[in-house]
RNA sequence: GGGCGUAUAGCUCAGUGGUAGAGCGCUGCCUUCACACGGCAGAGGUCCGUGGUUCGAAACCACGUACGCCCA
């Protein structure tokens, strides 16, 4: 950007300025000059750089979307005023269940790993009811064909909303760059032994019959019943009588369990009892996290009904007797445990019945046996599901992958939780949610699904003489070779056609978790795998803008992936929007989100006006949905137009060379502006400093609200009282002098405001500035306190407001009088203290004018400062 | 049940120890000369409640209520 400011300076300033057509015009021209191009040959210290958040492809935009990518795109638009180099790239999720489902509907695909690779492969032109099976990359291939699709209209909206993303930087999280850095990091995180294969008690969701990870669960309310049930004690004296919601576990049982406190059970520590129906010998056990107060104070512990069966399993080393299966079925043999005929026969009762008919019908066996105590009692308690599933989730023992992440490891959770204390969180107390998760975490990161589509483990494992996997020794890619899909690659030493043969090698089936990819967006996105020389310049990046609700996920994940690989945080500073609330203060819904789509939203507002009403909401605070912001949004957008046009209108005579040069920073011509020597232009330009002071440092504590809040209301006065005051002077009115003083000032004031704005109102600011400056205005220089205030001199900024409250006074007389503004003001008298007389007496001559008063009186005096305004015709009958 | 946040004008929100603020909405007035997609002015408030700290509390502390989110 050179400074060639009067050369290029066209001055076709409209005759009637309008916001429309701006978006379309001026995101073609940054487009077209690569306005948001990042500049790879900046250091790291110069560069800002972002985490953008992948929105999910196959799903629509919402107005939450447009809200907070606002948020960062402030943030982006600041430091690349203030001359950080920005790198802002933009991600596309299509890595998950909604893609998948989207390319099964859209193409009438399934994707089937045990299928070869058809590079011929070609969709059917209509899909049919029957899903064809393809092979996962045939699949992938497909979804990275549909995402193309759905980036087009997502870039478009990003684009007129004014984002300052560098579209020559994107990436998808299911492309082969994604996959192959997700694969990587996998396999050293393996090599460091933080990812592992562990055979374990997993949470199962049926339905998807996949495993699912501590942070994807949600608890929900459920109806259930306490069912009392007598287990005889084994030396026959007497009986034991628990409480469990799920009677169908009892041949699962294994032990039962009291506080080791509770008196009521002293005596039977160390016992046995029998399961009834099934005539199970079980101990009888103490354990701290046996419950008093639940039910009879006793229960039965069974392989596995929640994970506090697991956790005392796991501590009291207890057998498995495993009877759900993946399928949410009672397995069809019973344990071995269960050996007596009455027992076997019992179970062959309830064998491939779902949970809940073998609920009902061993109700019924053991009522029948006369082994219940008392009608079922009536609960409502919480229930562990998957977030995206329907049924509870069961608990079965399966081999899967874990990624170490503090849950069962003090040391690592709490240098975790020093990693959260070291981020800087934008608002700071989001934080305490990141430090809630970390310990409440209560085992390791699960990240294998058995699911198809998805960034496969790269792993494959030798079989032996007897074709079983020997999962003890994975074979691995070397890194060179990533990404790889162990379903159709051979892994290294191996032919084809030992795929699935005794002394071959088989493909871990599995597929990760998908987090397990988002979690690397800034490795992806920085080019950790294939562009160290990027990845040198921008990693560890600066800013994660994010919602709140994936702290837990998203976030938390992140900052682990980087400490385990880098032993640093991937950015320094998090950004946490808050929701839209609809005008009902609830979570905007989306049937109410979908009934204005964001684009017509932009359009019928105008894409600034929507920014403005986004710049509103601070940073995690949850903000109502509000069109009537928008429209003060856009008015703010007109007003500076037409105060541009006015403004410009007077300096067209000769253009100064002082606005071009304040506006680029350079200093030395800026001295030259001599020409602003009137007190009141001085203190314009003095609080105007101090605006600037106010908004550079609320930006950089990520308070973008505050900044704009302080360059509107300066605006306003700007526009209202300081541009009324000296409108007859710029003309004229007092000579060469005063005029060329008022002019310069108006330019430097109307350059620095257009700056101050130009994060908000990307449009309107640049559009005018186009009509006086050369370049862009988001290239330009954020502007600087100390060169305003050198222009100032030592005027008092308080000046502005000591004149603009006369004047003020003056038209309330006017309105009260119900006559014209332009009335005639016989006199005003003043009567204040002589600091404020002075202050009044050294902008008389604009006071008078802008008040259109003959005679000005001021008069010393004690008390407070005191105007009496006397109009030259009383009533509203007045000439003209 | 635990954690975090929010509660100020009809609405949306600023205000973190010193006389209650802004915008919108409302009411009234002002239109040749930057802007009617405008301007000027006015009315409008138990600062959620109850205690406490303080010379002084919307703000700080405690308890409570309501709402939102996260976790169990």
């Amino acid at each position: 950007m050179a400074a060639d400011g009067a050369r290029g300076r066209s001055r076709a300033i409209p005759a009637k300025p309008s916001l429309d057509g701006i978006e379309e015009r001026w995101s073609a021209v940054w487009q077209e000059q690569g306005t948001y191009r990042f500049d790879r040959t900046a250091t790291r210290e110069r560069v800002y750089s972002i985490d953008t958040p992948p929105p999910t492809v196959s799903g629509s935009l919402h107005v939450g979307h447009v809200f907070s990518y606002t948020h960062t795109d402030l943030i982006a638009r600041y430091q690349r005023m203030r001359g950080r180099e920005v790198f802002y790239p933009m991600g596309f999720d299509d890595n998950g269940l909604p893609t998948e489902r989207r390319v099964q509907n859209y193409f009438g695909v399934r994707c089937d790993p045990s299928v070869p690779y058809d590079p011929e492969f070609v969709p059917p032109q209509n899909p049919g009811d029957e899903q064809i099976p393809i092979s996962r990359r045939n699949f992938v291939e497909l979804c990275e064909r549909l995402t193309v699709e759905d980036e087009k209209g997502f870039e478009e909206l990003w684009r007129r909303l004014g984002l300052s993303v560098d579209w020559t930087h994107t990436y998808a999280t299911i492309d082969s760059r994604s996959r192959a850095v997700s694969q990587r990091a996998f396999l050293r995180s393996h090599r460091r032994g933080n990812a592992y294969l562990a055979e374990a008690p997993t949470l199962w969701d049926v339905t998807y019959r996949t495993a699912v990870a501590q942070a994807e669960l949600e608890d929900r309310e459920r109806d259930s019943a306490y069912h009392a049930l007598a287990f005889p004690k084994a030396d026959g004296s007497g009986e034991v009588v628990i409480e469990t919601t799920r009677p169908e576990l009892l041949p699962a049982c294994v032990a039962l369990v009291a506080h080791p406190d509770d008196e009521r059970y002293q005596a039977l520590f160390g016992k046995t009892v029998r399961t009834p129906l099934f005539g199970v010998e079980v101990p009888v056990v103490a354990h701290r996290l046996a419950d008093q107060e639940k039910g009879s104070g006793i229960a039965m512990i069974c392989t596995f009904g929640d994970l506090t069966d697991v956790t005392w399993w796991r501590e009291l080393n207890l057998p498995a007797r495993v009877v759900i299966g993946r399928d949410g079925r009672l397995l069809p043999d019973p344990p071995a445990a269960i050996d007596s005929d009455q027992g076997r026969a019992a179970y062959a009762e309830l064998a491939g019945r779902t949970v809940n008919a073998a609920r009902s019908r061993i109700v019924e066996l053991l009522r029948e046996a006369g082994a219940t105590r008392g009608e079922p009692r009536p609960i409502r308690h919480p229930v562990k599901f998957y977030e995206k599933g329907d049924r509870p989730l069961e608990i079965v023992s399966t081999r899967q992958w874990y990624i170490r992440n503090g849950g069962r490891d003090e040391d690592l959770r709490a240098a975790l939780r020093a990693r959260g204390a070291q981020l800087r969180w934008h608002p700071p107390h989001m934080r305490v949610r990141y430090e809630n998760w970390v310990d409440g975490l209560n085992g390791d990161w699960l990240i294998s699904r058995q699911r198809f589509f998805g960034v496969p483990f790269p792993v494959w494992y030798p079989l032996d003489e007897n074709g079983e996997p020997r999962h003890d020794s994975p074979i691995l890619p070397p890194e060179e070779a990533l990404p790889v899909d162990p379903s159709s690659d051979v892994p290294p030493g191996y032919t084809a056609d030992q795929r699935d043969v005794p002394g071959g090698f088989t493909g871990d089936p599995d597929v990760m978790d998908t987090w397990a990819t988002s979690s690397l967006t800034p490795q992806i996105a920085s080019g950790w795998l294939d562009d160290p020389d990027l990845f040198a310049r921008v990693y560890p990046m600066d800013l994660r803008p994010q919602a709140h609700e994936i702290i837990r996920t998203w976030l938390f994940s992140t900052v682990l992936r980087a400490h385990d690989e880098f032993d640093a945080l991937p950015w320094s500073d998090a950004a946490i929007s808050g929701w839209i609330l609809d005008p009902d203060r609830k979570k905007m819904s989306k049937s109410k989100g979908n009934v204005v789509t964001p684009m017509a939203l932009l359009k019928e507002h105008g894409s600034d006006a929507v920014r403005y009403w986004a710049a509103c909401g601070r940073p995690g605070t949850d903000t109502a949905f509000d069109v009537g912001q928008m429209k003060i949004g856009r008015r703010l957008a007109i007003k500076i137009l037409n105060a541009s046009r006015f403004a410009l209108g007077l300096t067209d005579t000769e253009p100064t060379a002082t606005d071009a040069a304040v506006a680029l920073g350079d200093a030395t011509a800026a001295a030259t502006a001599a020409a602003v020597t009137e007190p009141l232009d001085r203190a314009l330009l003095a609080r105007l400093a101090d605006v600037v002071d106010t908004a550079t440092a609320a930006f950089d504590g990520y308070d973008y609200t505050r900044a704009l809040e302080v360059t509107e209301s300066f605006f306003w006065t700007f526009c209202d009282d300081y541009v009324e005051l000296v409108k007859g002077r710029a003309y004229g009115g007092q000579g060469e002098a005063g005029a060329a003083s008022a002019r310069a000032t108006l330019t430097v004031a109307l350059s620095t405001l257009l700056r101050l704005f130009a994060p908000f109102l990307p449009f309107v600011t640049e559009e005018v500035w186009s009509w006086w400056q050369t370049g862009s205005v988001h290239r330009s220089r954020w502007p600087h306190a100390p060169e305003l205030r050198k222009l100032a001199e030592d005027v008092p900024p308080r000046q502005l407001e000591v004149v603009g409250s006369v004047l003020s006074a003056v038209r309330r007389a006017k309105s009260e009088a119900k006559v014209s503004m332009k009335a005639e003001v016989r006199s005003v008298r003043v009567t204040a203290g002589p600091d404020v007389l002075d202050l009044l007496d050294a902008a008389a001559a604009d006071l008078r004018a802008a008040g259109s008063i003959a005679q000005l009186t001021l008069v010393e005096g004690g008390g407070e400062p005191a105007v009496d305004v006397e109009l030259a015709t009383p009533a509203r009958a007045a000439s003209g």
